[in-house]
This record gives C-alpha cells, sequence and structure tokens, in this order.
RNA sequence: GGAACUAUAGCUCAGAUGGUUAGAGUACCACGUUGACAUCGUGGGGGUCACUGGUUCGAGUCCAGUUAGUUCCACCA
C-alpha cells in the first residue's frame, strides 16, 4: 500500500489473511509464559477430534473465544488460549476400522489390538493436524506451542490418577447391571449418548394364559414382543381392581413352558394398555429395577450381537427384529394376538452409528455420580461458575438432580485403557502406573482389563490436565481455574456438568469461572447443518471466497447469546461490503497521508474532529462494556455502525477539503493526525473481529510495535467527550439531511448548488456561523444566510424544521405547490399526533407526581420542540397556499 | 410427562436494569458514476412489537394466561 496510486478498490482477503498468520506464527504473538505479576486470562479450546473436519459450529465457537482471547491480550492480561485435540475414541475407531476394511478387507480382530492402535496412530499422525490447519484459517490465536492431545503423557497420566484415586475413594466401581449397548459399535455407551428419538412403533396385546386355568387369561400390551422369552413376571398395580385376585398367581408364558408369577408393583399405570405389563429384567431399566425390588431372574435373550440368544429358545441366532416379526406370527397363530395398536414412542439411538440402543446386563465400570455432584452443583448455584446467559444453569442443575452412575468402560481399543490389572491368583489390582508385569501381593501373572474409558473421561480433566496436572506446574498455579470456557449448548453434559465435578474433586475449584453458551448454525432454511441433509456449508469454502474476516464477524453480530443463528449468503456479502467499505476508507486515508509528520505543527481541532473524538469515546467505552458483557453481537454492530456511519458518512465528507488542500499545513496535519488516530483505533475495536484486515491496515497507518495484536486496546478518554460539540454536530447533520430531502423531494440535479436560509435559535448560532462550511458543503449549498429564529420568514422557499433550526430553501421554479402541501400535511399530521402523545404524558397527575424530574423535563422539552416545529410547518403551508 | 427458548418491517435479526417519533442488514422505489468505495452515495416507502388480561404515572421491555413454532430432558410397558 506504500505506493498508493497502485491500491486496489477491491479488498482481496486471500493473500492478506495468508501473510498475516505466517507472520503472527513466525513472531511468535500467541506464545505466552504465565506471569504472575498479571492478571491471568485463559481459555481451554473445546478439543476437537482427530477426525474432525472444520464446520461452521467449530468456526462459531473458535470465533467467539478468539475475539475474546485478542481483546483481553489486548487489554494486557497475562492471556493464554490452550489447544488440543480429542482421541475421540469410538468415532475415530469406527473410521479407521471403516478404512481399513475398505483397503485391506481386514477387521480389527484380524489384526489384533497391538497392530490396530499401531495404525490408528498411523492415521492420526497423517490426518490428526486437518483440524489445525482449518482453525488457523479462521484467524485463531491459540498458543500452538502449548498444543495438547488426550492421549499424550500427560493427559494419560492424569487420567490414570483419577482413574485410580476415584477408585480408591470408592468413587469408581465394577458392577453388573443394565446398560446401553450398541449391538453395531458392539460397546457399552453411557446414558447421555444414547439419543431418543420417537418412533412409529406398535402396541401388541396379547393374552397370556393363567397357569392350571383352563382358557382364562391375562391380557398385557408390549411394544417389545422379542423379549417375551425373557419375561419373568406380570405385573399389575396394587390399586387395580381388575386383577386383584390374580396377584400371587402364575402365567404360563407363551411359547415356553415357564411358569412366572403376577405381581403388584406401584411403578405399573393403570391406564396404560391393560394395566397388565410384562417384565423382562434383562432387557428394559425399569422392568431391572422391578426385578430386583421383587427377586425376579434376569434372563438374557437379546446377545451382544443384536441376536436372540439360546435361551429365547426356537429364535435362537434370529435377528431381534426378525425374531419380533415371528414371534407375533407364532402368537397369532396361537390366537393369543389381541389387537395391534400404533404406540409412538421413544426409542433410545446410539448417538454414533444411529442403531437402536440394546438395554441389556453387562458388566462395566461405573463413576458412581452420587458423592460428586453436590460440589459440582453448589460452585454453580454460588456463583462461582456462572453460565452466560443464566438460562443454562437450570438446564444444569436439573440434569445434575437426576444424574444416574456414569458408565466409563468401553469396548473399544483406541481410548485409554482402563489402569486395572487382574492377578490370575489373588483378585483385582489398580494402578496408575502402566507398567504393571506381576502381582503386586504374590508375584503371580497379571493381565490388564481389555476395556478403554470413554472420551469423555479424559475430557472431563481437560482444564487442568493441560495445564500441566497431576504436576503443580507454574501454568496451573497462573491460569487455574481458567476464566471462560465457550461451547454449544448442545455438549452441556457430555462435557461441561463432567468437567465441573472433575474440577471440584480434584483441584477443589472451580475449572472456569464462566461458561460463555452459544447456540447452533443453521441453513437458511432453519435446519440443523448435517451430512445427511447434504446441506452444510464449509467455513473454508467461505473463507476461500470472502475472507476470514468476513465468516467471523457475521458469525459473531446479529444474534444473540445462546441462540441459534441462520447461515445467509446475503449476510456474508454484506459483511465482505463492510471490509471492501474498511478498505477503502483506510486506502482514502493513506493516499493523503502523503508529507504526514506526526510531530508537525498542527492547527486546532475543528468542530469535526472534536465531535470525532468524542464518538470515539463512547464507542470504546460501549464496546468495552458490552465484550465484558459477553455481548459480542451488540459490540459489532456498534463498531461497524462507528465506522460506516459515523467515520465514513460524516467524518471523512467533512475533512476533505482540509486534506486536499495543501496550503495550508497545519490545518491539514490536525486532519491527518485525527484520521489517523480515529482510524487506527477504529481498527484496534474491530480487530479481535476482523483481524487480518485491521492488522493489514494498522501496518499501514502511522503505529509502534510490530502488530495490532499485540497493541494496546483502546482507552476510554473522558476528556475528549464533549456533548456541546455532539450537539452542535447533530443539529448540523439533521440540517444537511434536511437539505438533502428537500432537494431530492424536488429532484434537484445533484450536483447543482442552491442557496439556502436557515434560522436557528440563539444556542446554535455561534455553531452553525463557525462551520457554514460544512452546511455548504454537504448539503450542496452555495449562498448559506444564518439568522435568527426571530428573523423574518423567507418566502417561496421549501422549509424543513429540525431541532433548533428551520431550514429554507427557495429552490426556484422547482417547487411543486401540490406536492410541496401534501409533503407538508404528513408531518404536520406526524407533529400533531407526537404532540398529542406528549401533552397526554405531561397532563398525567401521576406522570408528573412520580415520574423522575429529568423524564418529566425531557418529555417538557419534546413537546416544546414538537410545538414550535408544528407553527413552523403550519406557517409554511399556509404561505403556499396564497401562491 | 417435565423444562427451556422463540414470536418486532417482505426476509434475517438487534432492542441489559420499563420513559427512543421502535432500529440495522437485506429486499423494494427514485435519483446519482463529484478526485476512498457502484462490494458505493443521497433520499424514500414499509411495523396497531403473536393474542388476552394484569402490574405501573408509563410496557416491545415486567407478571399471568392463550396460541403457534423450536429444542432439551424423562424408565409409562
Amino acid at each position: 500500500m506504500s505506493e498508493e496510486n497502485n491500491i486496489p478498490k477491491v479488498y482481496d482477503p486471500v493473500a492478506v489473511e495468508k501473510k498475516w498468520y505466517e507472520y503472527w506464527e513466525k513472531n511468535g504473538c500467541f506464545h505466552v509464559e504465565a506471569d504472575p505479576s498479571k492478571k491471568p486470562f485463559c481459555i481451554v479450546m473445546p478439543p476437537p477430534n482427530i477426525t474432525g473436519k472444520l464446520h461452521m459450529g467449530h468456526a462459531l465457537d473458535n470465533t467467539l473465544q478468539d475475539i475474546l482471547i485478542r481483546w483481553h491480550r489486548m487489554m494486557g492480561d497475562n492471556t493464554l488460549w490452550m489447544p488440543g485435540y480429542d482421541h475421540a475414541g469410538l468415532a475415530t475407531q469406527i473410521k479407521v476400522e471403516e478404512e481399513i476394511k475398505k483397503n485391506e478387507g481386514l477387521t480389527r480382530y484380524d489384526l489384533g489390538r497391538e497392530e490396530f492402535l499401531k495404525r490408528v496412530w498411523q492415521w492420526k499422525e497423517q490426518y490428526g493436524e486437518r483440524i489445525f490447519t482449518q482453525l488457523k484459517s479462521l484467524g485463531v490465536s491459540c498458543d500452538w506451542d502449548r498444543k495438547r492431545f488426550t492421549l499424550d503423557e500427560g493427559c494419560s497420566k492424569a487420567v490414570r490418577e483419577v482413574f485410580v484415586s476415584l477408585y480408591e475413594k470408592g468413587l469408581i466401581y465394577k458392577g453388573t447391571r443394565i446398560i446401553n449397548w450398541c449391538v453395531h459399535c458392539n460397546t457399552a455407551l453411557s446414558d447421555v449418548e444414547v439419543e431418543h428419538k420417537d418412533d412409529t412403533g406398535h402396541l401388541w396385546y396379547i393374552k397370556y394364559p393363567l397357569a392350571g386355568e383352563k382358557d382364562q387369561y391375562l391380557t398385557i400390551a408390549t411394544t417389545r414382543p422379542e423379549t417375551i422369552p425373557g419375561d419373568t413376571a406380570v405385573a399389575v398395580n396394587p390399586k387395580d381392581e381388575r386383577y386383584g385376585k390374580l396377584v400371587g398367581k402364575k402365567i404360563l408364558l407363551p411359547g415356553t413352558d415357564r411358569e412366572i408369577p403376577i405381581i403388584a408393583d406401584d411403578y405399573v399405570d393403570l391406564q396404560f394398555g391393560t394395566g397388565a405389563v410384562k417384565i423382562t429384567p434383562a432387557h428394559d431399566p425399569n422392568d431391572y429395577e422391578m426385578g430386583i425390588r421383587h427377586h425376579l431372574e434376569n434372563i438374557n435373550v437379546i446377545g451382544l450381537d443384536g441376536k436372540m440368544t439360546k435361551e429365547s429358545g426356537k429364535y435362537v441366532g434370529q435377528d431381534r427384529y426378525e425374531c419380533r416379526k415371528n414371534i407375533i406370527a407364532d402368537l397369532d397363530a396361537a390366537g393369543l394376538l389381541v389387537k395391534i395398536e400404533d404406540c409412538p414412542h421413544a426409542v433410545g439411538h446410539c448417538q454414533r452409528c444411529g442403531n437402536v440402543v440394546e438395554p441389556l446386563i453387562s458388566t462395566q465400570w461405573f463413576v458412581k455420580m452420587g458423592p460428586l455432584v453436590k460440589a459440582a452443583v453448589d460452585c454453580v448455584e454460588n456463583g462461582q461458575t456462572q453460565f452466560v446467559p443464566p438460562r443454562f444453569t437450570k438446564t444444569y442443575t436439573n440434569w445434575m438432580a437426576n444424574i444416574h452412575d456414569w458408565c466409563i468402560s468401553r469396548q473399544i481399543w483406541w481410548g485409554h485403557r482402563i489402569p486395572v490389572w487382574y492377578c490370575d491368583d489373588c483378585g483385582a489390582v489398580v494402578a496408575s502406573r502402566t507398567d504393571i508385569d506381576k502381582c503386586p501381593k504374590c508375584g503371580g501373572h497379571v493381565h490388564q482389563d481389555e476395556d478403554a474409558l470413554d472420551t469423555w473421561f479424559s475430557s472431563a480433566l481437560w482444564p487442568f490436565s493441560t495445564l500441566g496436572w497431576p504436576e503443580n506446574t507454574d501454568l496451573l498455579k497462573q491460569f487455574y481455574p481458567t476464566s471462560v470456557l465457550v461451547t454449544g449448548y448442545d455438549i452441556i453434559f457430555f462435557w461441561v456438568a463432567r468437567m465441573l465435578v472433575m474440577g471440584e474433586e480434584f483441584m477443589k475449584k472451580v475449572p472456569f469461572e464462566k461458561v460463555f453458551i452459544h447456540g447452533l448454525v443453521r441453513d437458511e432454511q432453519g435446519r440443523k447443518m448435517s451430512k445427511s441433509l447434504g446441506n452444510g456449508i464449509d467455513p473454508l469454502e467461505v473463507v476461500n471466497k470472502y475472507g476470514a474476516d468476513t465468516l467471523r464477524f457475521m458469525l459473531i453480530t446479529g444474534n444473540t447469546p445462546g441462540n441459534d443463528m441462520r447461515f445467509y449468503w446475503s449476510r456474508i456479502e454484506s459483511t465482505r461490503n463492510f471490509a471492501n467499505k474498511i478498505w477503502n476508507a483506510s486506502r482514502f486515508a493513506l493516499m493523503n497521508l502523503d508529507g504526514y509528520d506526526a510531530k508537525a505543527k498542527r492547527a486546532p481541532y475543528t468542530l469535526a474532529d472534536k465531535w470525532i473524538l468524542s464518538r470515539l469515546q463512547h464507542t470504546t467505552k460501549d464496546v468495552t462494556d458490552l465484550l465484558g458483557r459477553f455481548e459480542l453481537g451488540e459490540a459489532g454492530r456498534v463498531i461497524y455502525e462507528f465506522i460506516w456511519g459515523e467515520i465514513c458518512d460524516w467524518y471523512i465528507e467533512l475533512i476533505k477539503p482540509r486534506l486536499y488542500n495543501k496550503d495550508n499545513a497545519e490545518e491539514r496535519a490536525t486532519a491527518q493526525y485525527v484520521l489517523c488516530e480515529v482510524l487506527g483505533s477504529a481498527m484496534k475495536l474491530l480487530h479481535p473481529y476482523m483481524p487480518f484486515i485491521t492488522e493489514e491496515i494498522w501496518q499501514h497507518l502511522p503505529h509502534e510495535g510490530k502488530s495490532i495484536m499485540l497493541a494496546q486496546w483502546p482507552e476510554y478518554k473522558e476528556s475528549l467527550v464533549n456533548a456541546d460539540v455532539e450537539a452542535g454536530m447533530t443539529a448540523i447533520m439533521e440540517t444537511i439531511k434536511a437539505i438533502r430531502n428537500m432537494r431530492a423531494e424536488v429532484n434537484a440535479a445533484p450536483g447543482h448548488k442552491a442557496p439556502a436560509i436557515l434560522l436557528v435559535s440563539d444556542a446554535l448560532k455561534n455553531v452553525m456561523e463557525e462551520n457554514k462550511g460544512y452546511i455548504q458543503l454537504l448539503g450542496t449549498v452555495d449562498n448559506l444566510t444564518i439568522d435568527k429564529l426571530s428573523a423574518a420568514k423567507p418566502k417561496n422557499a421549501m422549509t424543513a424544521v429540525v431541532s433548533g433550526v428551520e431550514v429554507y430553501l427557495p429552490l426556484k421554479g422547482l417547487i411543486d405547490v401540490e406536492k410541496e402541501t401534501a409533503r407538508l400535511q404528513k408531518e404536520i399530521d406526524d407533529m400533531h399526533k407526537e404532540i398529542k402523545r406528549s401533552e397526554g404524558k405531561l397532563n398525567n397527575k401521576g406522570f408528573l407526581a412520580k415520574a423522575p424530574a429529568e423524564v418529566v423535563a425531557k418529555e417538557q422539552a419534546k413537546e416544546d420542540e414538537y410545538k414550535k416545529k408544528l407553527v413552523a410547518l403550519q406557517e409554511r403551508q399556509a404561505y403556499l397556499q396564497t401562491l
């Protein structure tokens, strides 16, 4: 940009963005060391999966973080953004398995554990960094030198420590109980990994014969007939008069020769179905609980592969749904099928593969949540950790109040292997070391538990494991608790809750002070972006076409915290236009900085200078306050409005004469100085949102330091706030707009200058006189006459009335009396309406008595203003009639 | 069955703690290429703030209810 004549008119983000990211990295702008003398600010990045491909959710999430980080860095805080990625056990394993299957036709069992894991590590080395490359193109300013991985040595050590510690406290246990099993992924799942979706199921009514009674039946209703062979009771409600006599009797279970009891239990709903329900403790969580209450037998009829077991008798080997059909057919043939009703009901699906989850009894490892939740809930309720927006607090506490034990073992290989070794002779051993090779008690042979931990187990430790725990590192001391966690509302349960639990248990402190929750990015129709719908928009496509700055600004503005937003290309374009506008404003500045010397003698500030400096102070204050309240969208809007609506639309226009006039060096220097000052500050305010273009411009403006990202955040200077100046400028701008408006009404040739007469209040007289040049310049006025309001009204002129100013435009021969009358009439009507409203208030005794004095005074001033305006308009209209 | 969110201009959305003639972007209409920018400029039209009550001197903003839509949680087979 040094060669002014060659600056392109259109901003080209692609080259610029690449250049600056490399520059920042090379200059170590992202790196930080713990500095206890400074205020810490730390965010740990929600680790993307190594299988991840950047999507809009990442783009939003990381832009929000980057804005907070860049802002705090400029504020001078000791600012750390800790990046990392997640091994994503099940997701990655499935992905690599698929690849091996495709390329070699082998399964992981064919390869064996060791070889398979080698392959996954290879895959990770090859593709794992892809997501980071993509994140970099967004401009994220995290400290890449500190990048962590959930399976790296430190994080793995933390996992083992936590596991062993919880085990020793009795908070991790191994148990045999009903769990969620994915027959496709072939592993146990936790409750949160099961997604309940409404299925259009059926309710089958089936006659169960009473044992030892001829032709007597109890009709039950079930949505899962295939579990009939696993029934070990039929239950009715003890209050149910229909069935009271039957309790204690026996049923001959159809298709078997087993007799099962009829039991009474409060759980049974009298209204649903027939009021009698078959109980299959091995395949339904409720039935399981009831089984415990009534000491029922558990019979597993569906195996881990989703096929019927030999316990199911003749159905053995059949797929569970095939079996369902066959059982219905058999019951129908036996005359036991009474009827079939439609019955929409929720069915659990595997979050990962979408298959229907089978509840079944299995031996797994669990975290006992009961003793852990209290601290994690208390710290939120007493405000040590605050959700932003606060409504998510309730989501969190409600969920925590109903939490079940967390099943943490997975029948997968990719992940943290459970640090438990079993002695062949003397029972279990648990150790936080990895090198157990013989039983420490008896020296006998040991073997390690085959299972791996839930991926979220290591994620739960992320805020402290990444900072070095279990070592008490400088980083941990300085940055824990972290400042903000930024994440979507969809993973509060998976992640946020568990981090709070683990943070409280192991650090005895919250993991983060704020949880900043955002919504989802949806498509133009408001649908979730998803692979299956094919409606996802690739952030990189946007970056390559429009630049990361544009994508970032678009994602952040135009919505409020916690709410979903829609992705619109038209919004991308309008943001791109904003970038271009900034570009051109800066181009203008640079084209007019020739000969600029910051130390040269300058003329005093003009009204426009004082005005824009005053506006800058308000903007600085508002933006800073809004950022502090996490109102990032609103802050962005304020900056946008300042740059486009005030710097570009007004200030630049007003200083053009001074910049063009090289004869008056001092005046020119002042304009140059203020322009640089204001533009530079605006770039700083905008930098967290649009890091690249602001850097590019800042580097070309006179500056100190090596990067805008290390520059000091603009300071609010109250001494530069000037209400009188703003009032004067406002009157001038209103006057200019009124003149433009009237000229447009009569289609005056845009370039054609015309005279104007202003009658102004005493308060404004001086400022208008002194700055009549502004009005002439932007109002296209040649002869400007300024007089007092009491002066004689000019005849044969168009009129407008603004605050304290009557504007007369003698547009000879251009006035269309009829049109002008109508225009005035509309304004007169508006004024009548406003005066009525105002009078209503001012005549209200309650208002006068109870409203604050300043509100009353303000209303009174408004009414006076309206009335003056009305009189002027009416006079003018009366005059028109005489023409 | 609980709970949350949303309802403001044709469209997408802002409008903290109640007092603005209810705003922006986009779309639309008119005029315009004057030496930053047509990815632009100037001007304009367009909203009884979902509905009904209530609190208040005053409600888009607070409360209750209604309607519509979205989402989350939940062991009614």
